[in-house]
Parts: C-alpha cells; structure tokens; sequence
DNA sequence: TCGAAGTGCAACCTCAGAGTTGCACTCTGA
DNA sequence: TCAGAGTGCAACTCTGAGGTTGCACTTCGA
C-alpha cells in the first residue's frame, strides 16, 4: 500500500501476516536482536520448519529481511515498513472520521 | 493493546481480523457510510451471515460499534481504535531500529 | 576428510474459520 | 392483522494455514 491506495488485497495480506501470534513473536525477538531460523527454533515451541515458513511469510510482505553469511542466514524486522503501515492505518482513521462526520452532519439536516 | 504493551496476544488478535479481505472491505465500506449487515451483503460477493460474523469478530476487537433502531442495526467503523493501533505501530518500528543500531554498534566495537 | 551445524524442499496431518443453508423471531407498514 | 424486511442462532461443508517428520544439500572446524 502507502499511496493513494489505503486499503485492498496487499493490506489485508499484510494485516494477515501480523495476525499469528508465532509471527509476531518471531518479530519481537528480531526487534531485539536478529538471529538465525534455527536460533528462534531453539527458544519458540515450533520446530525451525515452522520458524521457517513464518519468515517466509513476513519476508514476502516486506517486513523482515534476510542476509546469507556462510552457512547461516541471519534474518531482522524492516522498521521502516511497520512504521509506514502505521502510517497508513492513522491515515484511513482519518477518512473514516471524516466522512462520518458529514453524514451525520447531512442525517441530521435532512430532518 | 496501547500502554506499555505494544504486542502479544491481543495485538495479533487486532491484526487477525485485519487480516481477511472481506473484512476489509466491510470496513472500508463502512468508512464511507455506516450501514446494515443486509445492505453490507447485498453488495458484497458473500451471504448477510458471513457479513454477520465478520461484524461480529470487527466489534469483538473494538473495530466497529453497532446500534439497533427498530428492526435494523447499523454498524459503523471506530476510528480512534485504528488510529491508536496505528501509533503502536510506529512505537514498535521505532523501539526495533533503536535496538538493531545498538546492535549493529557492539558488532562494529567487537571486531 | 569427516562429522556436526544450518539450511532447503516435499509430503503429510490437523483444525480453525470462512462460507453456506435452514429456520424461527421481531419489527414495520399497508 | 398479515406479508415482507431485517435479524439471530445452529448445524454443516470445505478450504487453507500452521505444524510436523523425513531426507538431501552446503558449510565450517577439528
């Protein structure tokens, strides 16, 4: 999203890929410190295939990128793309505000 | 969430019901005008019970207010909800930039 | 050079939830 | 008072996401 767009199929994707709780775990600990598939395996209740698909999911909608150092690959959280999400849902707030304020404005002139 | 939270369960929860394109779309509509679970559903491609449900995980997580008049019940968005959602957002993407600088710092110092 | 650590891929299982149909109830207006 | 509009509740189907196990591949270090 970001743009004239606020809403559509691509936000409800990325809203989604907020929505698991695992996800969101696997983001907090990243906020801290970014580490390895196996390393988050290692302190979550999911094996590291289920950590896997889980950055997986938040790679393809932008919100963690991953970097190859050997035979490891160490994966962060993209701040600037929560931030722009935030963003975004405080704009459409706004709209919604907006233009429930003029219908109520035109509900109530019509009586 | 807002107050120190800034995640965990009841975060993803908001994300979740964010996160279906049908719901989505509920709210963008509403955005534009409040209106009836039966008017919602004779414009979108689903049933009055699926919009029925998505209304009724919408106001489980405070997205959306309901009031009866008569034999019909309008439902609207609340935007102060998302806009506070909105500003954990950015609380959280700012507090992951401030930890991965200091990071990346005791990395540069250690070699 | 060989074992261990880390990763990638594929098949499989399970269950929540998105959607449906069906019926009973309430309210409005003619 | 009666038909139609709007709603609520319950049972049911079915797809997709989250999770697992299993195996093959690369890379590092002793």
């Amino acid at each position: 999203m970001s743009g004239r767009d606020s809403g559509g199929a691509a936000t409800a994707t990325v809203f989604a890929a907020l929505g698991d709780p695992t996800r969101w775990e696997i983001l907090v600990r990243l906020g801290r410190a970014p580490a390895s598939a196996s390393a988050l395996a290692a302190e979550l209740p999911v094996t590291r295939q289920a950590v896997g698909k889980h950055l997986e999911v938040l790679r393809a909608v932008g919100l963690v990128e991953s970097s190859r150092s050997g035979r490891e690959v160490l994966h962060r959280p993209v701040g600037s793309r929560l931030d722009e999400l935030g963003r975004d849902l405080q704009r459409v707030a706004e709209s919604w505000d907006r233009r429930l304020a003029a219908v109520k404005e035109i509900a109530e002139r019509g009586d």
